[in-house]
DNA sequence: GTAGGGTTAG
């Protein structure tokens, strides 16, 4: 007959329990499994079955009932255990908690193993603290760890999670044996360090080493080469995550999809998306995304829609995507109904959300809630980056002086601005034609140690563009320290288009084509400026140069919100009834505006045609289709809330001022640049924009 | 009887 040890027994009812365990699916029932262990002593005695409750308790994310069982076990010298106890801390992201646990563990004499540092690296990678890292690191060197793979790993993580990639590069070069995990870490070291180039040369170079790329190298190549907005090579790993089948994995299809939003490549994205049948959230959130990103905010909108039919619930990021979604389109009734979804869904306002809300109200040109919404931030929880916004806010409204006083507010509680105040306050004293006050702040940069940037350069020649200065605008350019970028070339060129200055725009021009060769907009605004000086062989120069590029000015397009929605029109004639009668509209408010005195501004019609034909063609402009269908539907008490892609034509301009005024409506317009406030005859812009 | 690389937003 077999004689049974008590090893025997003890195994026995270890396997016993882990049965157990195994279908403890709810907190409740591993509460009452762990008390039995607990009468019967068991869970003491059995480092096994302490250890197992341990990780149990940490899935379930209760933590400090984990860290009980492991004080009250009897074998508390076992490394296993700590290691355990350390790995539900990580888990669950207590990362400074497993810090100190790990020391403690060295004040109790546990020596570490190459189970500990894998944990105790990564703990040290999510908080970037780089410094015990590099203590952590000695330590494994000391303790003979430093060739185990996984360990190596980890430290290659940590080095890129502190951002010192040459320190991460160091440790992978020093590697034997370097398995698609390690290739991956390094990978994605850097692409996360945004050098998505670098990336892609270590995946060729790990595939000289006849390694083949598994998912999760994938996800991380096509974050690379959206990072590159490399199309072809998108393509190529959407390929080649089809041949392996690797878009069962959710992630790879994620990331996928997000790598086509930033190649401008919506129709892929959403052919890949109507194929996933398996989608999470973050899936969602990359469709949204693209469509975001890449002007389609509509499409953002109804997207939603369907995602609040599916079983997926959306989480912070879809909120912040979808408030910028409703800040692009500039829809306050949608901002109203994206914010209570917000509130409704207890979706966590963390700082990104909450500015981004604010912003999202000053887009939508309701400043009071944006204004209430910036006072309601906990004040220890107020940070640079909210009055940023707000200021910013204030800028893009021409409301120059609140905007000084947001800055000067923030200054007197001991904020301290940072480059980006100084571009909203510049920007806000630009487009309030705010002169002084604006050199005055451009030499607070110096006061508050903020290095000057090209952008504030940009800031200054437009203000300085606006009054007149092209001059001084011009020589400010000359004697920079910085290169100027196309945005400073940008204003200026801007500036010659309002004072009609052709030489120095040629001079600013050239600038620009040389910098930014393939950018429509600069073309268009030189091409005008000839139209102007009705130098056509020039417009035709221009016009065939575009042509040879293969670029083409994008369609003008302008939308007007009305119950609930967002009526879209664009410039020439429309056939179908919904805007046949907006025609009629347009024609009777020209006729009126005319006799009211209104002298059509033709120079806005940059062909080289009849006098005649541009004045038929100048009524049919997008935005005053949209203007006539919000006289005619919008409640004459509201305000008319106009959107539109480009910048407002100066008939288009001087037509709205005069709506204002013989009509008594309000009409609000934001172009792509700023808002324009039309009240009483005037704009808010003083007629510089 | 434990461990390493991963996706959206900013």
């Amino acid at each position: 007959m077999l004689r049974r040890t008590s090893t025997n027994i003890i195994s026995d009812i270890e396997s016993h329990y882990d049965k157990i365990l195994k279908n403890c699916n709810t907190l409740r029932s591993l509460i009452q499994l762990h008390s039995v262990l607990t009468t019967t002593g068991l869970i003491k005695q059995s480092v096994h079955l302490g250890a197992k409750i341990i990780i149990s308790y940490s899935t379930f994310k209760h933590i400090e009932h984990a860290r009980f069982i492991f004080n009250t076990h009897d074998h508390i010298s076992s490394s296993f255990l700590w290691n355990t106890m350390l790995r539900g801390y990580v888990n669950n992201g207590f990362h400074a908690h497993a810090l100190g646990f790990y020391k403690l563990m060295h004040g109790y004499g546990i020596k570490s193993n190459n189970f500990t540092y894998p944990f105790v690296l990564k703990s040290c990678a999510s908080d970037g603290i780089c410094s015990y890292g590099k203590v952590v690191h000695c330590e494994v060197v000391k303790s003979g760890f430093g060739t185990d793979g996984y360990v190596e790993a980890g430290l290659v993580d940590m080095y890129a999670g502190c951002g010192v990639i040459e320190d991460a590069r160091k440790v992978f070069d020093g590697m034997g044996g370097r398995d698609v995990v390690c290739w991956t870490a390094m990978i994605s070291a850097y692409e996360q360090s945004g050098r998505g180039g670098t990336a892609l040369e270590l995946v060729k170079e790990m595939q000289d080493e006849s390694l083949r790329m598994d998912w999760v190298t994938c996800v991380t190549v096509a974050s690379a080469v959206g990072q590159l907005g490399d199309v072809k090579r998108g393509k190529s790993v959407h390929g080649y995550a089809v041949r392996n089948g690797f878009l069962d994995e959710v992630p790879v299809v994620n990331s996928i999809l997000a790598m086509y939003g930033k190649c401008g490549e919506v129709e892929y994205a959403e052919m890949l998306f109507e194929h996933t049948k398996k989608r999470e959230c973050i899936t969602w959130n990359s469709m949204l995304t693209c469509y975001t990103q890449n002007g389609l905010a509509s499409e953002a909108l109804s997207l939603f829609e369907q995602m609040k039919l599916s079983d997926v619930n959306p989480n912070e990021v879809t909120a912040l995507v979808l408030v910028s979604a409703c800040a692009y389109l500039g829809s306050r009734q949608h901002a109203i109904k994206i914010h209570d979804f917000i509130t409704v869904n207890n979706i966590e306002i963390n700082l990104s959300l909450w500015n981004a809300i604010i912003d999202m109200y000053a887009k939508c040109a309701d400043l009071d809630t944006a204004l209430k919404l910036f006072q309601d931030i906990p004040l220890d929880q107020l940070h640079v980056s909210s009055w940023n916004t707000l200021i910013a806010g204030y800028g893009m409204h021409g409301y120059g002086k609140e905007a000084l006083n947001v800055f000067n507010q923030m200054k007197e509680e001991g904020f301290q601005p940072n480059h980006i105040t100084f571009t909203s306050v510049l920007s806000a004293c630009s487009h309030a034609g705010l002169i002084d006050e604006g050199k005055k702040c451009f030499s607070e940069l110096e006061t508050f140690a903020v290095v000057q940037e090209p952008k504030h350069y940009a800031c200054m020649v437009d203000m300085l563009g606006r009054a007149g200065q092209l001059n001084e605008a011009y020589e400010l350019i000359k004697n920079m320290k910085l290169q100027p970028n196309d945005e400073v070339w940008g204003a200026l060129l801007l500036a010659c288009k309002s004072y009609g200055n052709t030489n120095l725009a040629r001079v600013a021009a050239d600038n620009l084509f040389n910098l930014e060769p393939e950018h429509t907009g600069y073309y268009v605004l030189m091409s005008n400026i000839y139209a102007d000086s009705k130098n056509w062989e020039q417009v035709g120069i221009l016009r065939q140069d575009m042509k040879n590029k293969g670029l083409r000015k994008p369609a003008a397009l302008s939308f007007v919100e009305f119950n609930n929605e967002l009526h879209g029109f664009h410039t020439g004639e429309q056939l179908d009834s919904f805007t046949r009668d907006v025609y009629q509209k347009v024609k009777q408010m020209v006729t009126e505006l005319k006799m009211a005195g209104h002298v059509p501004d033709l120079s806005c019609v940059f062909h080289d045609v009849e006098e005649e034909d541009k004045d038929g063609m100048l009524i049919y402009h997008g935005e005053k289709l949209a203007l006539a269908f919000g006289l005619m539907n919008i409640d004459p008490k509201l305000p008319i809330r106009i959107t539109k892609n480009l910048r407002v034509c100066t008939d288009c301009h001087s037509t709205f001022k005069l709506v204002s005024r013989v009509y008594g409506r309000k009409v609000i317009v934001r172009d792509v640049n700023r808002f324009h406030h039309f009240e009483d005859g005037l704009c808010s812009c003083n007629d510089y924009w």
